[in-house]
DNA sequence: GCCAACGTTGGC
DNA sequence: GCCAACGTTGGC
């Protein structure tokens, strides 16, 4: 089983949308960026678990957990008039993917960007190197056991 | 195939 | 709101 960090928004969608989803389901959709599309493609499979991180918010960080509860799928949003609309894409040969994820829970607090970056045991990590803006990364086993430990700590 | 221009992400 | 860092586009 593989972990991940997938990023949203939380004025677009959040944690709180998320688990307001009949059984807690969604499809993550509007990925327009191709290592992501390998992600999902290559690397996603059903049991994974990812760590929902709110971005571009006033406390950036690690909210809540999910799981992968499909294997890739074309992005439809892709093929409708609307924001995540691409001309390139068709439903003969889509050029975009999602997964659906499922909320697993909220994290008892928020483990912000700010501690991630703090933290030595993670100075390896996609999320806090500099300039790396992929909205969905890796965390490896390691990694995803140091920041559940971090959540049972009081914040800093 | 290079690379400048442009658009987007996302922290601050 | 600013802007650094990056990915993508398109002219050549």
């Amino acid at each position: 089983m593989a972990y991940w960090l997938m990023k949203s928004e939380p004025d677009v969608y959040g944690i709180d949308h998320l688990a307001a989803e009949p059984d807690g389901v969604e499809h993550w959709d509007g990925i327009r960026n191709y290592q992501v599309r390998n992600m999902f493609r290559d690397q996603f499979r059903i049991g994974d678990q990812a760590f929902f991180y709110h971005s571009n918010t006033k406390v950036p960080g690690i909210v809540g957990v999910m799981e992968v509860v499909s294997e890739a799928y074309p992005d439809h949003t892709a093929f409708e008039p609307g924001k995540y609309y691409d001309p390139k894409s068709d439903p003969d040969n889509p050029r975009w993917l999602m997964v659906d994820v499922r909320y697993l829970r909220h994290t008892r607090r928020v483990i912000t960007l700010a501690e991630l970056k703090a933290d030595p045991a993670l100075s390896d990590m996609a999320l806090v190197r500099r300039g790396n803006r992929l909205s969905v990364m890796p965390v490896t086993n390691d990694q995803w056991a140091h920041i559940l430990e971090m959540e049972k700590r009081d914040a800093e």
